[in-house]
DNA sequence: TCCGCTATTTGTCCTAGACAAATATGCATG
DNA sequence: CATGCATATTTGTCTAGGACAAATAGCGGA
C-alpha cells in the first residue's frame, strides 16, 4: 500500500555486493529482512534478493549509527532525514576543531590532495614527531572522522586523508632510521589481526617505537595469530605490538589476544592498543590507553631488561 | 574408523574464524563437507563446528591451489604430502631466479628487515625507480609469491617483503615529487575496488603515472565503486588507474568496470591492469597488460588531449 | 552512584535443497 | 591438427526459518 514503486532508482544489487558495501553480513540482511521488515529487496525471477540503491544508501547510514552505538531495532524504522538528523549529532565535536583540523578539512573539500599533504608535513616539522604522532595526528584523524559521520565528508574524502596521512608518516619514519637501529633493544614486532584493516594506528605505534629507538618490524595488517607467532619467533622479538580501531569487536580482540598469548614465545611481552573500546588486559598482555604511553614503557622494559638481551 | 583421534592438536577454531584465516566462505566450509566429507569438523555441545587447526592448515593449502588453477574435488582428497608435492610443482620457477632474488629470499629466511630494506633501495637508486616499478620489483615480487608456493617462505614472510617494499616505493614517490606537479596533466585518480586489499600494484602504478609527471591522487585500497565515481567528479580526474591482483574473480574485476563506466563521468578514461588473469578490455575501459605501457599512453593522452584542459 | 541480576535484543549458526556461473569435455568443422 | 561451439559436470552462492549464544539494557539493592 504505502509501498512506493522504488525500481529504476539506479541498478540493483545482489546481496552478496550489498554485503560488500555496507560491511553488513548475508545472515544480518536477511534476520533484518525477516524481523524488521527492512530492507525490502525486490527479488529476481529465481527469487534472489535485488537490492535497489536506495535501500542500500540506508543501510550504509544504519551501518555507521551502529558503530557510533545505536541499536539496530530502535532506528531501523526511522526515514533518510531522522536518521541523518543522527549523524549530525553523532559527529558534533566537544569543544570545537583545532585550527589545524579546520585547515585539513578545508584541503580535503577542495579535494587538494597536494596542499593537504604539504601542510601535514609542515605540521610533522614544526610540532615535532613525536607530538604529531601522538596529539596532532591522531586529533586529526578523529576531527575527519566526524566531519564523515556529520555527512560533511564524502568515504572517498577519508581515503585521500589516509593516504596523505601515511605516506607523511612513512617517510618521517624513514627520515629517523637512518641512524641504524638492527641491534638495538627491544625488538618490537608489529601487526594487526585479520580482521583489522587499519594501518593507520598500526603506523603512529610504529613512529612511536622508532622514535623510542626500538629494533621495529612491521607485518603490515591482516596477519593470522598463527603467523605473528611464527614471525615472533624468525624475529627474536622481545614485544608484540598489536593495533585495534574501533572497528574490531572487543570479544574477538580479546580472544585473538588469548590464543596469540597462548603460543607466542613466552619471553616476548604483548603490548595491545587502539581505539577498540572493550580492549582489557589479560594475563601476559597489557593494554595501552594512549601512544604517548609507548615511551615510558619502553623506558621500562630496557631497565626491567638492562643485564642480557634476554628476560630473566 | 579409519578416523583418528584429531582432538587437541592445538586450539579449536570456530567456522567464522577459519572462513577469516582460509579465505573460505563459511558456505562452501559447509557444502563441502556435505559433498566431499572434508573438512570434518568436531561439534560443540550445541553442534557447532569446530576445526582443528591441522585440517584449517589443510584448507589453506587447498586454497592457494585452487587459486592456481586446481579443481577442489581433484584435490580435496590427497593427504598433506601430496599437495606439498603439488604446492612445489607450482611454484617451479620458469629459468630460475636472478641474482637480486636470491639476496632477498636470504634477507628473508634471517628475517633481517633492515638490510632487506637497505638492499630494495640500493637496488632503486643503481637501476632507477622506473625500471624497478616496471621490471625488477615485480620480478621480486613474483619471486617471493613463487617461494611462498613452495613452501620455502612463511605468510609473515611475504608480509615482511611487502612491507619493506612498499616503503622503499613510497620514499621513491615522495623524492620524485619533489617537483610539484599539482597542475599538471592527465589528472590521475588511482584506487582499488572493494575485493582488493593489495596495495601493491596500486603503488606500483601510481609510481610510472609519477614519472610520467602526472598529477596523482590515490584513494588506496578497497573503495566502493560509487565512491570512485564521486571522487573522479571531485578531483575532475582524466584518468582512473584500477588495480587488479589475482586473487580477485574475474567476473567481479569486469561487471565492477562496467558499472564504474555506467556512474563516472564520461570525460574521464578507465584504464585498468594487473595480475588478474580473465581482465578484458570492454567498451570505455582501457586494459593494460604491463606496466611498462603506462608510459607510452600517458604520452598518447597527452597528443590527443594537447588542445586543452579537456578533452574534445 | 555503583554493582550484579534478569530480560531483551541482536548476530551467527544450523540444515538441506536448488540453481547459476564457471569450467571441462566431446564433437564437428575449417 | 587447431578452433569453435554445444553439452555435461563441477562448484559456489542463494534460499528458508528455527535455534541459541553473546551483547546490551533495564531494574533493584547496597
Amino acid at each position: 500500500m504505502t509501498t512506493r514503486v522504488e525500481a529504476a532508482d539506479g541498478p540493483l544489487m545482489s546481496i552478496a555486493a550489498v554485503q560488500r558495501d555496507s560491511g553488513l553480513s548475508k545472515d544480518t540482511l536477511r534476520v533484518w529482512e525477516r524481523r524488521y521488515g527492512f530492507p525490502a529487496p525486490l527479488r529476481d525471477e529465481h527469487d534472489e534478493r535485488l537490492y535497489p540503491s536506495s535501500q542500500v544508501a540506508k543501510l550504509i547510514l544504519l551501518r555507521r549509527l551502529i558503530d557510533a552505538g545505536h541499536r539496530p531495532g530502535k532506528i531501523v524504522d526511522l526515514s533518510a532525514e531522522e536518521l541523518a538528523g543522527l549523524m549530525r549529532d553523532l559527529g558534533r565535536e566537544p569543544q570545537g576543531v583545532s585550527p589545524e583540523a579546520r585547515e585539513v578539512l578545508k584541503r580535503l573539500e577542495a579535494y587538494d590532495a597536494e596542499r593537504l599533504r604539504g601542510f601535514l608535513a609542515g605540521l610533522v616539522v614544526r610540532s615535532g614527531l613525536r607530538a604529531f604522532a601522538t596529539e596532532i595526528g591522531p586529533a586529526l584523524a578523529e576531527a575527519v572522522g566526524a566531519a564523515w559521520s556529520r555527512g560533511e565528508l564524502e568515504i572517498h574524502q577519508e581515503h585521500l586523508f589516509t593516504e596523505q596521512f601515511i605516506a607523511v608518516l612513512r617517510s618521517a619514519i624513514s627520515a629517523v632510521l637512518g641512524a641504524a637501529t638492527s641491534r638495538a633493544h627491544p625488538r618490537v614486532l608489529l601487526g594487526t589481526f585479520p580482521q583489522e584493516p587499519h594501518a593507520l594506528g598500526l603506523l603512529m605505534a610504529e613512529t612511536m617505537f622508532v622514535l623510542e629507538g626500538c629494533a621495529c618490524v612491521s607485518l603490515g595488517v591482516q596477519t593470522p595469530v598463527s603467523e605473528i607467532a611464527a614471525a615472533a619467533r624468525a624475529h627474536g622479538a622481545d614485544i608484540l605490538a598489536l593495533s585495534f580501531s574501533a572497528i574490531v569487536p572487543a570479544s574477538q580482540a580479546q580472544s585473538g589476544l588469548a590464543e596469540l598469548r597462548a603460543i607466542a614465545p613466552k619471553r616476548a611481552e604483548i603490548w595491545a592498543g587502539g581505539a577498540c573500546a572493550g580492549l582489557r588486559p589479560q594475563p601476559g598482555v597489557l593494554v595501552f590507553r594512549s601512544l604517548s604511553d609507548i615511551g615510558p614503557a619502553v623506558a621500562a622494559w630496557r631497565s626491567r631488561n638492562s643485564g642480557a638481551g634476554a628476560p630473566a
